[in-house]
DNA sequence: TATTTGTTCGGATTCAATTCGGATATTTGC
DNA sequence: GCAAATATCCGAATTGAATCCGAACAAATA
């Protein structure tokens, strides 16, 4: 049974706070499985013991990054959201990815990092949060610019844009030299579905 | 400075390969994190020792796992290639589609558990090859049905089905209970590139 | 202030990865 | 066939990182 309380007083929030930034650091500097317990504690400024205190295990700091980066991609994407709406399908998508780029590569690419290295589980559970917001988002997009698709169609063809657009996307952020540019990624990406909505909602 | 010897003898190589097919049980039953270099030895019957003879470290169990997967993959798209040839877009893409999910889920879903728990970085190791030989599948189809594509679009746009449709397909086996179903996967991943192919094509 | 609760710490413990040196099997040279 | 040489196998011992724990320190409470 560990105990893993709650931080109760500012400094205990103060020192979670150091841990989740330090395993990004860590993680961004040294890969997953170079990242120590004491590389964490040691860059937190804090001593190994304390790790233990808020967190049940190193998974555990992960899971917490997760989330973190997780509600901060939401959270962009809810701000990119608005501006959105009045763009074009290509200069829509082109607005979306370009945010996506500058928010994981912001930083020092703690974030692009931190992708490139995560457990497949945990991307796992990104895909999650990220598929619904991006629907939801879908939604909202044909709501507004009717007949770009019928809305039958859109389980399955969001269902593939959204986690194909993703990887497509990471893989190629990560890729140290990838054989498309990122505009041309952006462009393929944006005429393949605006192309596919104009024929599907003929 | 490690030894790590090429196995000259008929039973070394018996071994390498027990321990190879023990760590894909392994993974699959217990996850990447879960498996222990004992637990492989014991899978696979032989000494905890045995494993440094013919791998650097457990990492290069996982790294010579990959190349299994790799090359197995591979031989079965080129397989397939002669009879996706004779068929249409949505045909051809569906035969392969289910030509790979037979592969992934055959000898108990080891090779699905697999991916499902591989390391990001191998994943990273497998799109290599994959793209190569897709790419080169990609080529010979649009050469063989005219007229399908901008041949000065592939590039960008196979780049992004290649790694849309591979993350989708992985993402959809792996999801316990996914919102589509396979076939209609399947039917999406399908229209969506014939669509794009005939509209670019025109 | 006394007491209770929250926090920090780093040495001690545990457990898995890796090493090492000897035992056993196979091949080679004669 | 019989060494000697080479290849293979093994598991107890070592190493190092993750985790535990109990004492010391800080803040809140009464």
């Amino acid at each position: 049974m560990t105990r893993t309380r709650k931080p109760k007083q500012q400094r205990a929030v103060a020192t979670t706070e150091a841990i989740i930034r330090a395993g990004f650091i860590c993680v961004s500097e040294q890969g997953l499985s170079g990242t120590t317990t004491r590389h964490i504690a040691n860059k937190a400024g804090v001593g190994v013991g304390s790790i233990y205190e808020y967190f049940k295990d190193k998974e555990a700091i992960f899971e917490a990054m997760n989330e973190q980066f997780v509600r901060e991609v939401v959270a962009m994407i809810q701000g990119a959201l608005p501006r959105m709406m009045e763009l074009d399908v290509q200069n829509a998508i082109r607005e979306l990815l370009t945010e996506l780029k500058n928010f994981l590569e912001k930083d020092k690419f703690v974030y692009l990092n931190y992708i490139k290295n995560a457990s497949p589980t945990d991307i796992r559970e990104h895909i999650g949060p990220l598929n619904q917001i991006l629907t939801e988002l879908a939604m909202q997009y044909v709501m507004r610019h009717p007949g770009l698709m019928r809305l039958q169609q859109i389980p399955a063809s969001s269902y593939i844009f959204i986690h194909g657009g993703i990887f497509s996307i990471v893989s190629h952020l990560i890729d140290p030299n990838p054989p498309i540019s990122f505009d041309e990624l952006c462009e393929g990406l944006a005429s393949i579905i605006a192309s596919y909505g104009k024929v599907a909602g003929e």
